[in-house]
RNA sequence: GCCCCCAUAGUCUAGCGGCCCAGGACGUCACCCUUUCAAGGUGAAGAUCACCGGUUCGAAUCCGGUUGGGGGUACCA
């Protein structure tokens, strides 16, 4: 990066649903910009939070709300934005129309910019005429010309019309890309594009250049997907009169077959990871490995790391494919391997009292319930993927009675269903004088028990471990046991009997 | 159709002219550990570096073309 001191990124989502995967790739590429290298490199940083909610047929109620909150959860922080305010707000672009209406005027004025008048209608027809006669399809430049006659008689009839720009014909505009490198285009590819609907409300294009500038956006860094409008921004800049800021195109992130990554392939939305029990250094980690490198090798950031290493440099051009499998392996490795069993309580906790397996009191310190949880978390740390699994991975840990299980996964392959009767019978017998505190003895005395009633160890454990918890899978047996106490141990152990009569 | 971007194993990537007949990770498979399931350990398969031409003593790395994928083509962002 250039020796720069002042780096000012922003963030400017639209609240028109819930975040996307893309989008929260992009504002954390914004923030370890800021935060990290620029700091790193003896500048300062900021990042701005602005809510461009300009299309208002497309807003929905309380999304600007929601995409700060998963913005919160996903770890990232920001310097100025509607909920902070800042020097150069409101942050809200619906509060800023005047803005944007005195920055068309203007390019009015200045011959830059001109009232079209054309029907939706009309714009339609053309389009398809176009399209039929094998041409680009896009606007004609109808209103470019008009005389100011005309332009006065259709206004003083109350004639709505928008604000387009009045792109150059000729030339070329080179667009310089952080990551790619330069980008040419002719200009007579461009589009007059609309810069001002009749709404009175600015279009990304004119929303987003003149409140870059008024912020002092000095680097732009968002999707792929603007890349095909940014020579027009550049002119309209040059419009303006105002510098251009540094512009990086985030690679796009692709579908697994391909394309946009959408519904049809499982969770899009930052929210939904959330909801699925994804933490959120996680998908940190796993999102900013999608287009970012440090040396091909390290795999595990955290946030911290992340803005120790992070450089807008080693960002990738090319699109990159979301694999949920590897997502879920990150998810896995910090559940089993980086978070504290203390920690993972925690963020269990909310899933479990959504499940209705714990309230709230299980969390009060120094209680035989909050033992019982941390007990059961620890047990069950290395075989949680997400903590959405907890409620079916923890449920015989933390309830009283087993909810009904196969009678017949009690019984073992290779085992006859007298054997496991007999075997169950004598741990019954064996657990009202047994200390399952006190692990190496139950064991002892477990596999003693095998060996006299002639089974392989296997052959006795997983009976005790189904009828114990109901399921075939389960963490050690001794520890399970210990775990679940002797009293409901015994209850359990009777229900199992009696499924044999 | 037109404009633009991209191109190393199924996926994410390292590589920025010789150290690479290509390294790491996910996934897959095998083995070890083992009371089950995980976790962990070890190992294996998997890429003629999309293709074709150049440049060079030498190319995954530079250039051109082709093909493929993707994005844009709205009074959406």
């Amino acid at each position: 990066m250039q020796s720069s001191t002042h780096v000012r990124v922003r963030f400017a989502p639209s609240p028109t649903g819930s975040l996307h995967v893309g989008g929260g790739r992009t504002v954390l590429f914004n923030y370890l910009f800021a935060y990290g290298q620029a700091r790193r490199e003896g500048g300062d940083g900021t990042l701005i939070l602005r809510i461009e909610d300009t299309d208002q047929t497309r807003l929905v109620e309380g999304a600007a709300q929601q995409i700060e909150d998963v913005l919160t959860w996903f770890g990232l922080t920001w310097d100025e934005g509607p909920d902070k305010g800042g020097p150069h707000g409101p942050y809200v672009q619906s509060q800023r129309l005047d803005k944007y209406q005195t920055a068309a005027q203007y390019l009015i004025d200045q011959g830059k910019a001109y009232r079209c008048f054309c029907s939706r209608e009309r714009l339609q027809e053309v389009r398809e005429a176009q399209q039929a006669k094998g041409l680009p399809p896009g606007y004609d430049r109808h209103c470019r010309n008009l005389s100011q006659a005309d332009i006065d008689a259709r206004l003083s009839e109350g004639a709505p019309f928008t604000v387009r720009f009045s792109m150059p014909r000729s030339g070329e505009t080179t667009v310089t890309d952080m990551i790619r490198g330069d980008m040419t285009f002719q200009n007579e590819h461009l589009e007059d594009l609309v810069l001002l609907k009749s709404d009175g409300y600015p279009t990304y294009h004119l929303g987003n250049v003149v409140d870059d500038h008024d912020m002092e956006i000095t680097h732009i860094m968002r999707g792929d997907e603007w890349i095909a409008t940014a020579p027009i921004h550049v002119n309209l800049y040059k419009a303006f009169g105002w510098d251009v800021p540094k512009i990086a195109h985030m690679p796009l992130i692709l579908a697994p077959g391909g394309g946009k990554l959408s519904k049809r392939h499982g969770s899009t939305a930052m929210e939904e990871f959330r909801i699925q029990g994804y933490l959120p250094e996680a998908l940190m980690n796993y999102l900013a490995l999608l287009g970012w490198s440090l040396d091909g090798t390290t795999e595990i950031f955290s946030k911290q790391d992340l803005l120790a290493h992070f450089t807008l440099e080693r960002v990738s051009p090319s699109p990159a494919t979301f694999d949920y499998a590897k997502l879920l392996w990150f998810n896995q490795h910090y559940i089993n391997h980086i978070l504290t069993v203390d920690d993972l309580v925690a963020r269990v906790a909310p899933f479990l009292i959504e499940a209705g397996l714990i309230d709230k009191t299980w969390l009060e310190t120094e209680s035989d319930r909050l033992a019982l949880l941390t007990e059961a978390t620890r047990l069950l740390k290395d075989r949680m993927r997400t903590l959405a699994e907890a409620p079916e991975l923890m449920g015989y840990f933390l309830q009283d009675e087993l909810p009904d299980y196969e009678a017949a996964l009690l019984i073992p392959k290779k085992t006859e269903p007298a054997q496991v009767k007999t075997a169950l019978d004598a741990v019954a017998g064996w657990l009202p004088g047994a200390d399952l505190d006190n692990l190496e003895q139950t064991e002892a005395d477990l596999r003693g028990l095998a060996e006299s009633l002639g089974l392989k160890a296997g052959q006795l454990f997983m009976p005790i471990r189904v009828a114990a918890t109901g399921r075939t899978e389960s963490p050690g047996l001794f520890e399970t046991l210990r775990a679940i106490g002797k009293d409901r141990l015994t209850r359990r152990l009777d229900t199992a009997r009696q499924t044999f009569g």
